[in-house]
RNA sequence: GGCCUGUUAGUCAAGCGGUCAAGACGUCGCCCUCUCACGGCGAAGACAGGAGUUCGAUUCUCCUACGGGUCACCA
């Protein structure tokens, strides 16, 4: 067979060489053990949690070393992408504290724009790069036409292929009956390709498979260390009929060309690892550094362990926005879950930023999480209690806003009170952790707001009289100016007169001996001005509500007695 | 089904031939305390099973079981 006509049939309007393309990709002039690391999704519609995963792995490592983080676009699979998809992509990263140097970035107009000098990043506008590999791959004998007919190309449907490879049955038959069929397409002669390119017939492009399936080969993965997988004999498509490559061979291509050291991806794509080298070896390019993660799961109906795929709870990051957890706080848990010491080095620097960590490589797991949302909660509520008042405050209202208009409206309007509101045990050394979420916080604060405030617990087991009493009491003797002991005298004196023990210990002694306690003297004014039974400080409380306001609760609620 | 990969408490995990097998979340108990939250102390809870190598296996090897992945003109 004569190749190179072969090539020029097949590709007559590809006039660059390999060296050509090379030349206008230089190595990049980075430090010595810098790394360049990139996030390659293709523009589906949302951000899933292991791709966040990814990125903090990728945008750690390459930053930490003084090297480059960039974004490609691959959307090669045109019925699948999303309009709109690549917007959301970047700024929902964005928002978790991911940013990229180089690639897609959204420009001053809203749209899409490139930056860098190894583009383009969108794989749907590098054809003319790869088919000017394919084009030599050809020439060298090392990939080969596939014919077929424009009907049975239009029939090729995406999803119900899905369903085949899903319920196929894998007998030793099939597997033979593919080999024979792939030893099949192997066979085809010059006029056969003339005539199929005269009728204008589509086709794929297929690589030669260089390897026996019999025989291992060795590979390295950083996280996984070193790995025997069987060496490739499939001849994968290397360029759909659209002229466009499917992921194995623009992975190939891209990653050489923009010179990414350390390819961070999935563990599914271990399988086709071998596959890769060989692309690689075949095209004379160095390979990179495979980092293959493990899977981020979730649990099935059964009890097992599965992939966390896009329908399940927490698979989409608008799920994590949606509930109210803090963006730090949904990288402080993925850091935790990504490297093991992540978390004793966070105890020991409560304060620093994360980019302090020291990120490696061989802190990471190598088998599948579990996705815990009460670790989250936990991790979350010390994130949000390290945060300012001011910072909780507009965190609160940001959400708000997307989520729950009117108090969103409510802490508008009085900003002071809401940050006095917030300050409620905060700073210092034990700072309050009453809420994990945003979602979670005008539950815990509606108390203060008259439009929210209900009494919501009652008080049960003692006599309506003393209750009243005692509110009588202190609504009389309450003086805004007090400080707290003398605030918390008051309602001892007032607990004894009313035949309450004022003094805890006493009381343990023998609670037989009087009608209650101090606490309970205090739960009767605790309800009737917060309406609950539990509540922060309530010296605090009182004088973030304003003596009118006090009063005027414990006066209702002793009248609705 | 073939191949690959993994398996330490409910969850996440240290460990890398000799440990009473860390720690965190969760659960439970106690303490602090006017409630709650915080904090402190403590408890229960694990090396999937079986062979082998070894003076000694959680750690190395093999087999079994069970998870997970993969086998598309999807990535």
């Amino acid at each position: 067979m004569d190749y190179a006509k072969l090539a020029e049939l097949l590709f007559p309007d590809v006039t660059e060489t390999p060296e050509d393309v090379e030349k206008k990709y230089p190595p990049r002039d980075l430090p010595q053990d810098a790394k360049v690391t990139r996030f390659a999704p293709s523009p589906t519609g949302f951000v899933h949690l292991g791709g966040l995963y990814q990125t903090i792995v990728g945008e750690r490592l390459a930053h930490q070393s003084g090297g480059v983080f960039f974004l490609r676009i691959e959307d090669t699979d045109e019925k699948r992408e999303i309009a709109g998809a690549a917007q959301k992509l970047i700024s929902t990263l964005a928002h978790y504290g991911v940013h990229f140097d180089e690639g897609a970035v959204i420009g001053e107009d809203g749209n899409i724009a490139y930056k860098g000098e190894y583009g383009p990043y969108k794989q749907s506008e590098r054809g003319p790069i790869y088919r000017v590999y394919a084009k030599d791959l050809v020439r060298r004998g090392l990939a080969y036409p596939v014919f077929t007919t424009r009907e049975e190309l239009e029939s090729l449907n995406a999803s119900d292929k899905k369903a085949e490879v899903k319920s196929r049955e894998w007998t030793e038959e099939f597997a033979e009956q593919q080999k024979e069929e792939m030893l099949a397409r192997r066979n085809f002669t010059i006029e056969e390709v003339e005539a199929h390119l005269k009728n204008g017939d589509p086709f794929v492009l297929r690589v030669l498979a260089s390897g026996d399936g019999e025989r291992k080969v060795k590979c390295f993965d950083l996280i996984r260390g070193e790995l025997e997988l069987p060496e490739n004999d499939r001849d994968e498509i290397i360029l759909k009929s659209n002229g466009i490559p499917p992921y194995h061979f623009a992975h190939a291509v891209d990653d050489h060309l923009m010179g990414t050291t350390h390819v961070i991806r999935g563990e599914e794509w271990l399988a086709s690892l071998p596959l890769h080298l060989q692309l690689f070896s075949y095209l004379g390019f160095k390979t990179p550094k495979y980092m293959h993660t493990a899977q981020v799961m979730s649990l099935d109906a059964n009890g097992n362990k599965k992939k966390l795929s896009k329908r399940d709870m927490g698979a989409s990051m608008d799920d994590y926005t949606r509930l109210g957890y803090a963006p730090e706080a949904v990288r402080e848990y993925l850091l935790t879950v990504l490297n093991s010491n992540y978390e004793e080095w966070r105890s020991k620097n409560p304060d620093s930023p994360y980019t302090d960590f020291q990120f490696s490589i061989k802190k990471m797991s190598n088998s599948g999480c579990l996705i815990d949302f009460e670790k989250l909660e936990d991790i979350s509520k010390n994130v949000l209690s390290r945060m300012t008042a001011e910072q909780i405050y507009s965190g609160a209202l940001e959400w708000s806003r997307l989520f729950d208009e009117e108090f969103a409206n409510l802490l508008e309007a009085d900003k002071e009170k809401a940050i006095a509101v917030f300050s409620i045990g905060r700073g210092g050394k034990k700072p309050r952790k009453d809420f994990g979420r945003w979602s979670e916080v005008k539950p815990f604060v509606s108390f203060f707001y008259k439009e929210l405030f209900k009494v919501e617990d009652a008080i049960e087991g003692f006599d309506k009289a003393d209750i009243k009493s005692c509110l009588a009491d202190f609504a009389g003797n309450y003086d805004e100016n007090d400080d707290q002991n003398t605030w918390f005298e008051k309602i001892k004196q007032i607990a004894a007169k009313n035949g309450f023990c004022p003094d805890m210990k006493l009381y343990k002694a023998d609670p037989s001996a009087y009608k209650g306690s101090v606490a309970d003297v205090s739960s009767f004014i605790r309800v009737a001005v917060t309406g609950r039974l539990n509540s922060p400080d309530l010296f605090t409380v009182m004088n973030i509500l304003g003596k009118a306001e006090t009063i005027d609760r414990i006066n209702s609620f002793k009248e609705s007695l």
